[in-house]
DNA sequence: TAATTGACTTCGC
DNA sequence: GGCGAAGCCAATT
């Protein structure tokens, strides 16, 4: 978090909404450098911090990423946040990705 | 300063 | 659908 590129990208994760997620790659373009998806994932691995959902963050195509261990921690924390997760997967991706505008609905 | 690493993405087989 | 390779970026060693 020393760095602008860090704050900037903990400060786009916290202001996802709940019940709504976002790639890597959209917290990247948010950020402004759309191809900085692994350098997001860095980011993320040094966040443990409660006030950044970092389990509203996922992979490309609605796959989990690997936090949360073999259980899928992310799994469960978006689940109950209403977002649809089926077989470690999040369903309906269109419609719970945040697109980083404040809580547009489609 | 250079090399390595990783919670990524995309394309090809 | 699974697996591997290449590309990209910042942090860490």
């Amino acid at each position: 978090m020393t760095t602008p590129f860090e704050r900037r990208v903990l400060t786009i994760v916290r202001n996802i909404p709940p019940g709504r997620i976002a790639t890597y790659g959209d917290v990247a373009r948010l950020a402004g450098k759309p191809r900085a998806a692994r350098a997001v994932g860095n980011i993320m691995r040094g966040c443990r911090r409660p006030e950044v959902p970092c389990h509203r963050v996922i992979a490309a195509g609605g796959r989990i990423g690997g936090y949360g261990g073999r259980e899928l921690l992310k799994r469960s924390l978006l689940a109950a946040e209403g977002v649809p997760v089926s077989g470690g997967r999040v369903r309906e991706l269109d419609r719970v990705r945040w697109n980083g505008r404040r809580s547009a609905r489609h």
